[in-house]
DNA sequence: GATTTACGATACTGGTCGGTTCCGTATCGT
DNA sequence: ACGATACGGAACCGACCAGTATCGTAAATC
């Protein structure tokens, strides 16, 4: 959490009043509430906290910078992704992409993405920030293409990498860019396209 | 251009010191080069004058803002981009394609498009002149995969607008999030992929 | 109850930025 | 030559912002 006080042992049993559980989430949820609306730089530490509903002091108790608090509010944003394997990796991909368009638009890391990849563009911090994101999400899609392979429903010369590619971009782009819907009409027709077994 | 003076009918021969012309594209490439570095709200207007070789007045006296500076600078920056007819849908988007990476790369609107992308999200004019960029993308690729179908190359149920998607998406895909190549082996496998004539 | 720590509110500091003003100089048409 | 306009340089204004300091109060331990 790169929380500032070293919280010691849990067991030692701090003296005084203890920090506010309420507080750490409320000021992280409004942290991507905000960043997602104004951006990370044009929120103002002020208008953050006056959303958290708490204190500017309150916040830098607990972190040391913006730069801080924004990145742990990042990291907490990340929910795993689960990969299930049905056994039929036109099924998988659909299970995999319809979770992946929900995401993207009522995640709460989606409203930050573009904010996100902006600044990542000067900022080493947030840019491996965003990789991990960006390997977050490849990982159980190259290992869906993968078990394709195996079980022979892919072609074994298939370029996977390429093939994420092509199923991944249209989400990004559709989101970024159209603003076209990402249903599952979306879903199966872009299937269609990419996957011959269709 | 949304000039501030009313530069009258040309041969109307104004009075006095007539503007520096080479002022004008000084600032315009600078704004696009110096957005494309620090961002469109990073961008100070002194660092800008700075980079143009020229004082802030001359800025101010050209255009009435910041907003409309870059308005003007990002139009600037749309070149056409053509759609040659070969009579193969295949080796149309090959050389459609191959000629989007290298814009991709090198265009002067590509180091701005995730700063374009982040400002746009709240504001409406650059959001219009996103939207404007999008279409000016798109357009050239819905011609040549109408040709496709009427010649019968691709299906005549094909969904072309999720065609599209799933041709320029991994473009946009790549550039802004796993920063792989955009060059032929790409424009190819890609190619094979998308297009079962491959 | 005394001590220790967290909290909210407010004011403050040092810096940045968009945009304006002023002045002396340069370059045009007449 | 003269008036008109453009130019560079620099100072300036008002707004905003990250981060700090202070103070009185609330909640925990001892």
């Amino acid at each position: 959490m790169t929380l500032v006080g070293h919280n010691g042992p849990v067991s030692a049993a701090r003296r005084g009043r203890p920090r506010s559980a309420d507080a750490d989430e409320a000021i992280l949820a409004a942290t991507l509430e905000l960043a997602g609306e104004v951006g990370i730089n044009g929120m103002s530490m002020d208008d953050l906290a006056e959303r958290a509903g708490v204190s500017k002091t309150t916040i830098y108790r607990r972190w040391t910078s913006k730069e801080q608090l924004v990145l742990d509010a990042l990291r907490s944003a990340m929910g795993p992704l689960d990969d299930v394997d049905t056994g039929s990796v036109h099924d998988d991909l659909r299970a995999y992409l319809i979770e992946l368009g929900e995401r993207m638009w009522q995640g709460r890391m989606s409203d930050v993405l573009p904010h996100l990849i902006e600044v990542a563009c000067h900022d080493d911090s947030l840019r491996s920030r965003l990789d991990d994101y960006v390997q977050f999400r490849r990982a159980p899609m190259l290992a869906i293409l993968g078990r394709g392979v195996e079980r022979g429903e892919l072609a074994a010369d298939t370029d996977l990498d390429v093939l994420a590619d092509v199923l991944l971009g249209p989400f990004i782009y559709r989101r970024l860019l159209t603003h076209a819907p990402l249903d599952e009409t979306f879903v199966d027709r872009l299937l269609g396209v990419a996957i011959r077994s269709a």
